[in-house]
DNA sequence: GTCTATAAGCGGATAGAC
DNA sequence: GTCTATCCGCTTATAGAC
């Protein structure tokens, strides 16, 4: 078994293992158990747990934010701000088509992103800001810019529920689905969900201020 | 020291301890150091620790859906089905005022009930579906009977949109707030956040279906 | 009801043989 | 690079004195 076999199968375990379960709740034991390799490989070759946890986000988020960055270099040709539409498809795109063609699931990325937010790991957090930081913000100015009549702390409060609603709703996607088909017999598919979100997202970003027309109530 | 007072004492450090870190990574140890209390305490009180931990959502779920219910049933007088503002605003306002008059910090409710997804903790689940799903699908009829022209299935996935944003950026609200500070200089209250959350909430549950008018790009 | 003492086990990590 | 064996801290839980 070459070195870098042993290393994809901790990698492989570890992602599945802490999809499901959380990191806390993961053990060195059952991760090298079901990869298949011995304990003391993880310490080899990863260092110690939380560089194993590191590792696993690395895998997923560097060719996640390489894509979208390619994507918004490739529609920012234009001088002028992007659309809104075309930006919340560059990202579910991106998250989707992108990452599954390379044979990481979407689902996974996000209940793991999930995760990162709100288990207490503040090494993770660390680290997912100072290594990706930047691409976030890129990405967050550029929506920015494309609303330019909501005011910068309602445009940041309202990313934040986007974010929520997209993270929540995603990772826990295969139990809200099983409710659904459940409830009323109809299966939802990731790009379905997806094509709900999107428009949904938009609403909320652009819902009339507090001082605006609609939503004038009695 | 009396019973309740011990029992009262675990179950103040508990809450606060178990909303900062999670449930595995709060030791019964912790717990009971913080509280002042034996160690045995908690299971000569509880039982375990996982009945601790069901223990601390009873206290905040019990009140709350007290409360959401009269709420409820006092706006349901009429005989013809509530406004969408009306729900949330009984939402939140129960959310808010109803808990906080008990002494009881909203944002820690939400970050406890956001744990309840992530964490996971089959019990919890299991416990809180069986004592308070009841309370929690005569809100979701009411929602849904409030938006008669939107097909169920969409309405459902609203209502996970919706729930995600509400639960994770209010249980995340300290620290999204301390970033807003310190880039833009604005303090945002509870109050202001749930002003903002409202109406995007609504934004999103009465967004144009795919098929509909607005939205229709390029 | 409250305490001490201890059981019994799992956790991450490492030394050292191969 | 891989393995076994082991260290040691920390966990939940309980038995039994007070």
């Amino acid at each position: 078994m070459s070195q870098s076999d042993t290393v994809h199968r901790i990698l492989d375990a570890a992602e599945v293992l802490f999809a499901e379960r959380g990191f806390t709740e993961t053990s060195l034991r059952t991760i090298t158990s079901t990869a298949g390799v011995n304990l003391a490989a993880v310490n080899y070759h990863f260092g110690s747990k939380k560089e194993l946890i590191q590792a696993v986000f690395e895998r997923f988020l560097t060719p996640f934010t390489d894509i979208l960055n390619r994507e918004l270099n490739r529609r920012g040709g234009a001088s002028e701000p992007l659309q809104l539409d075309d930006l919340l498809q560059s990202l579910y795109r991106v998250a989707l088509a992108g990452l599954a063609s390379q044979g990481r699931d979407p689902k996974r990325f996000m209940r793991l992103l999930g995760l990162a937010y709100t288990q207490s790991q503040g090494h993770l957090r660390r680290f997912i800001v100072s290594r990706y930081g930047d691409s976030y913000r890129r990405f967050a100015g550029q929506l920015a810019a494309a609303l330019p009549h909501v005011d910068p702390v309602t445009f940041y409060w309202r990313l934040y529920f986007m974010l929520g609603a997209t993270v929540f709703s995603l990772s826990s996607f295969d139990a809200i689905e099983a409710i659904l088909r459940e409830d009323f017999g109809a299966e939802s598919s990731l790009e379905e969900t997806l094509a709900r979100l999107a428009p949904a997202a938009v609403a909320m970003l652009t819902a009339p201020m507090p001082g605006e027309s609609a939503g004038d109530n009695h």
